[in-house]
DNA sequence: AGGCCCATGTAATCTGTTACATGATTCC
DNA sequence: GGAATCATGTAACAGATTACATGGGCCT
């Protein structure tokens, strides 16, 4: 029942339609949750008849015509009731994980690719979480903004997502660096 | 389908049975996948029916008898596949990045609660996995290990899952005074 | 002419979670 | 005496992914 919240959240600062919506939740550009489109869609329906957002209609003529949702009172309410329960225990899904867990039992230059190919996929998201936050500030320094913006929880995230995809740069670059020495060494 | 690919890493070093899957696959101690008894079971059978791994029957007087599983010829080829293939994106699944993003929405009091809560187990899990790299390093020192050890995957997804707690502790605990410093400055 | 963007879905399937079930042994 | 551990599952439900569908406008 998170992906509910998610777009609540999602929809706290703008009126967003359903195709927005699916930019923001995409694997590539999703910085505090991902979803598919199909699952968005359905989830602004279901959100609309419990009242926790409600969608109006925008006629266009040059573009299929769309629907603007926007967070009620009770969606509000909701996310309150939310933030005031623990939050489940955060994991990670990661192919490249259980591929590191199995290295030493499996091809290594075939390892030593997936590191390198993520370590690439890694930075360029850091990159546009960088781009995020230097928008988010405006001309503020980033302690100015953490003390004073007007708000901060998006920037938060973000943050956390830098320091995640950093992280994952760092490690990949390291633990491809260390299977090619091992094998040279081998050798 | 990467449970499959998962428990066949675990399997890599020992021989074990469903309900010692249970426990490293378990929500606070899994270094580089979780997952349910309930799917281990279920996966456990599917994969001994596929030939990826076969099980042989312990017989215990003072316990309940058991059945270990280790890999076979087939299912060290299904890993070799797996890692041929690139990995899909990782993607974290945390309600707390959820709650965060609507800080500013809610109450700010709760959020700095989930904060704190999630720094102490972070930091928990963090020491766990040090615990569990300093036991597979023996005496030997990192660099050194990394380099000559017999078998370094595990203790990669070790580095990863002590650095991504590490980074969850940090940005949480930071997170937490940024709120109060916040609420202070508006009262 | 072919492909991508906007915009919204349905249907089928696969994966993950919650609830329940059993029963002896060991620890406090 | 009660809880935790060992050991293995079944059944029902919720959540996520894959495949498919539609159709005009814009760009090269």
């Amino acid at each position: 029942m998170t992906l509910r919240h998610a777009v609540l959240a999602a929809l706290l600062d703008d009126e967003l339609s359903g195709y927005q919506l699916t930019k923001s939740f995409d694997v590539g550009v999703a910085n505090f949750w991902h979803a598919l489109p199909q699952q968005l869609y359905a989830e602004l329906t279901r959100l609309e008849k419990d009242g926790l957002v409600t969608g109006r209609e925008v006629v266009q003529d040059t573009r299929p015509n769309k629907r603007l949702f926007r967070v009620t009172e009770a969606g509000l309410a909701a996310l309150e009731e939310f933030v005031a329960d623990a939050a489940k225990p955060s994991f990670v899904r990661d192919d490249l994980m259980v591929m590191v867990q199995a290295a030493d039992h499996v091809d290594v230059d075939a390892v030593v690719a997936r590191f390198t190919e993520r370590a690439a996929f890694a930075e360029a998201k850091a990159e546009l979480f960088r781009a995020m936050l230097r928008k988010m500030r405006g001309g503020r320094e980033e302690g100015e903004f953490l003390r004073h913006g007007e708000r901060i929880g998006p920037y938060l995230t973000c943050l956390r997502g830098l320091a995640f995809e950093e992280g994952n740069r760092d490690w990949c670059l390291r633990g491809a660096e260390i299977l090619r020495e091992r094998k040279r060494a081998r050798v």
